[in-house]
DNA sequence: AGTGAAGACTTCAGAACTAAACTTCGAATC
DNA sequence: GATTCGAAGTTTAGTTCTGAAGTCTTCACT
């Protein structure tokens, strides 16, 4: 029996007022309201995460399967695309793919082989059993996110939606998307 | 020159409705208002991490060690906590916080010695020089996040984080915060 | 054609994590 | 006071990532 501490699970964190009074009184300067806002955006996403990950173990994958399924699926029928690329869409190195790629098709979620018109290229394809893992995970995340958003009126998702959408757009024009990358941190 | 792909930079996305769309096609049930929240969440939290990730690499320390710094610090003078209690509040095993704590001993930023009244327990605590880190750390991240929310009224910001708030609160009781787990996941 | 350079993927070593076994100290019981 | 149980940390084995080197294919130039 795991006794003592926490196994990964959901992190125990303090209240968010009082972490935020944390932050003013050791960092004065700060500014509350926007402390706020970025610390429940962190906490929030952990938790989401954390909660996909409870639902992916029942299905029996990961969550990094999980993306690689995600991707796929969003560029519709054939469901193809290159090792290469997926590691792009999913802010990973190539390497790391390639490990991905081979338990996936160990596990049958995609198959691998060489593109015959351009040899250098290989093609990964999501498999039907692949597609339904997909729809099976989408189906309880919808169920979860749901139930997340319910206290919210249709104005205030709206909202919501509007006002991360204009976020989201200036940090994806602030950082130029990789693969254009000028700066070399290290 | 790190030619071709990824290194582990900002992933490379569809557009933000694009992908919404692609959900509608592929799974029609889903609701689309949702979807675009919860996607939102999930890449402008990927995206900050990235951007917060450069910023601790020009000060010489990983997001990893951030944490630690953070957490040490809410819970104020005189900076201290256990192995365990940390890795409650990071939401991971305690064998990582042993690896995390030997590498921050040895760069100097915390202080590890048994708690002579109570030898069981080890206490970790704050050197001068990881507070400075901190200190270092938080004013690049509070100017990033004032630019990030720069484009929203306060009366928008106000509204955001009273949300996001309201969100955290409903995960947060879902979720009964570790060291009361009841289910066995497995 | 023949050679060189660039691109796409893989392989290899090293870092950081999880899960589970292990060690040690303290407290409760007899 | 010795014994047993439980809690706190560390150690060990195995997984998944990054970064750098290596392999193979294609394209451009001579």
């Amino acid at each position: 029996m795991t006794s003592a501490a926490g196994p990964a699970g959901a992190p125990q964190e303090l209240d968010l007022d009082e972490q935020i009074a944390a932050y003013q009184r050791e960092f004065p300067e700060v500014d509350p309201q926007v402390e706020k806002v970025v610390t429940a955006l962190g906490r929030l996403n952990r938790r989401m995460n954390v909660a996909y990950g409870r639902q992916l173990v029942d299905l029996g994958i990961s969550n990094s399967e999980w993306e690689v399924l995600k991707a796929l699926v969003v560029v519709g029928r054939p469901y193809q695309l290159g090792p290469g690329d997926l590691a792009k869409r999913l802010g990973l190195t190539p390497a790391a793919m390639t490990h991905r790629i081979d338990r996936m098709v160990t596990e049958g979620l995609v198959t691998r082989e060489r593109d015959e018109s351009n040899r250098v290229r290989v093609i990964v394809e999501l498999t039907d059993e692949g597609r339904e893992k997909w729809l099976q995970t989408m189906r309880l995340a919808a169920a979860f996110e749901d139930e997340l958003l319910q206290d919210l009126t249709p104005v205030e998702r709206a909202a919501l939606g509007e006002i991360l959408t204009r976020l989201l757009r200036r940090v994806e024009s602030d950082q130029p998307d990789a693969g254009g990358r000028l700066e070399d941190l290290d």
